[in-house]
DNA sequence: CGTCTCATTGAAACTCCTCAAAGGGCGTGG
DNA sequence: CCACGCCCTTTGAGGAGTTTCAATGAGACG
């Protein structure tokens, strides 16, 4: 059940089978979500973090003008509000984009886990540290990338980030997002999301259509994105 | 000597005499480091996290062109690098903007500290959550506000932090940056940040001038930036 | 007092946005 | 099973915000 995340828990740290089935005891229940839907809303108190097993979901902020900024995109596998924990009410809003399924954890659980269990506290505590570590990269892309780089620099993320959990392969992988979301993660509006993704599939590097990313050129799109899978730490790391 | 570390600390959680001198047995030693030295570079094994303990330093990452991005700035008190313990090499630099002092903390008594003392384990994984939420208060801003709102967005920022560790008041702080640094923390160019800076003097919100900063009109700058501190967590929590 | 960096200003260019409209795909209901 | 409606995608034209290039001014430091 929740072997994607096992997947990109093992990808990075060694854990013992007893740290596994801590881990799988962390699991209180696991629910639904219809797509669309905001599950956690910035400022509520939080008493579990959800850890998304299927679909797609991220964390967004918004202004008063009603534009949106998605900060971080979760594929299965990923905790989507592990830092909910120790920050107990959130500053950004949490969204469903397709229908997802997600186990939730509750948080006097992962008290436990951190009383008990210091290695797993490491390794949770470095989940939320790889979150910032997309964060920066986020604000590279936004601060200096232009449009075709930085969607460029998105899709060749989601690639590594999928192909980690089994979800992607050389050939490409399944994406159910809208132009608008997209928009929405690199702060620009849908229609130059749409020129942007004309000017990659012309350049033969990769095609986005019917939610389906096909790289035709990972080279050639990794070297317009300047994309250095560094700041993913996908070498196993000892905590 | 780590009194600002203290002050923010406490103003966040409640810590026994026990825990702050656990806390003051963390510091190896103290350094002093010149003006626009970079301190860490990305990649590098890290065996020390930095504290900040007077100065201004960044993270910053740049690309092949040359383009700098700063990610986040940090105040007296700050950790700056807390994140390389379990990531053990950065995805960013680190820089100092001033000449610094700074305490550096060995990773194998953050290694201890996880052992020993849980509360204190989550308090400093607060503050790595704390970090990522400025992060993704610069995505929003780098994403979707202009330039003007950015500017007194992070201007905003710096008054509270600073105000949280005494260097700030109503009257405005002492920013040691030059318009050019503000330009990579914004995603903007120094000559735009100089035409938005008289922008906001001219509305009489704030001037920036000979590193200081005066605010005139709190209120009105809060309304530009649509300034919200709850990013910045100022309200005591137990974890 | 000269030098260097930082700040300031103007004009032109460029990237991306806004507004607008038409074209496609898919599910639902008649 | 087709038609309708809805949302998403695509394209064009004009405009706004920011950058680039260039030059001058001001302040700090040896």
């Amino acid at each position: 059940m929740i072997e994607k995340h096992l997947m990109r828990t093992r990808a990075r740290h060694s854990i013992t089978p007893e740290e596994e089935s801590a881990i799988h005891a962390l699991v209180r229940e696991v629910r639904e979500v219809p797509a669309r839907t905001t599950l956690i809303h910035a400022g509520e108190r939080i008493h579990h973090s959800t850890m998304l097993l299927d679909g797609l979901m991220c964390r967004y902020k918004d202004l008063k003008d009603g534009q949106r900024q998605i900060a971080e995109l979760h594929v299965p596998g990923d905790f989507v509000d592990l830092h909910s924990f120790s920050l107990k009410r959130l500053d950004h809003n949490i969204m469903a984009l397709t229908p997802c399924r997600v186990a939730l954890v509750p948080h006097d659980r992962l008290q436990a886990l951190t009383e008990n269990h210091p290695h797993l506290t490491r390794i949770y505590w470095f989940s939320t540290n790889l979150d910032a570590a997309i964060h920066r990269e986020w604000e590279l892309s936004l601060g200096r990338r232009d449009a075709v780089s930085r969607l460029a620099h998105l899709l060749c993320e989601l690639h590594s980030r999928l192909a980690l959990v089994g979800m992607a392969d050389d050939a490409g992988y399944r994406l159910k997002l809208t132009q608008s979301d997209l928009a929405e993660c690199l702060g620009l509006t849908p229609v130059h999301i749409n020129r942007s993704l004309r000017q990659l599939r012309e350049a033969g590097l990769v095609t986005f259509r019917s939610s389906k990313v096909e790289l035709h050129d990972m080279a050639g799109l990794r070297g317009v994105a300047e994309f250095d899978p560094a700041f993913l730490y996908l070498e196993p790391v000892e905590v």
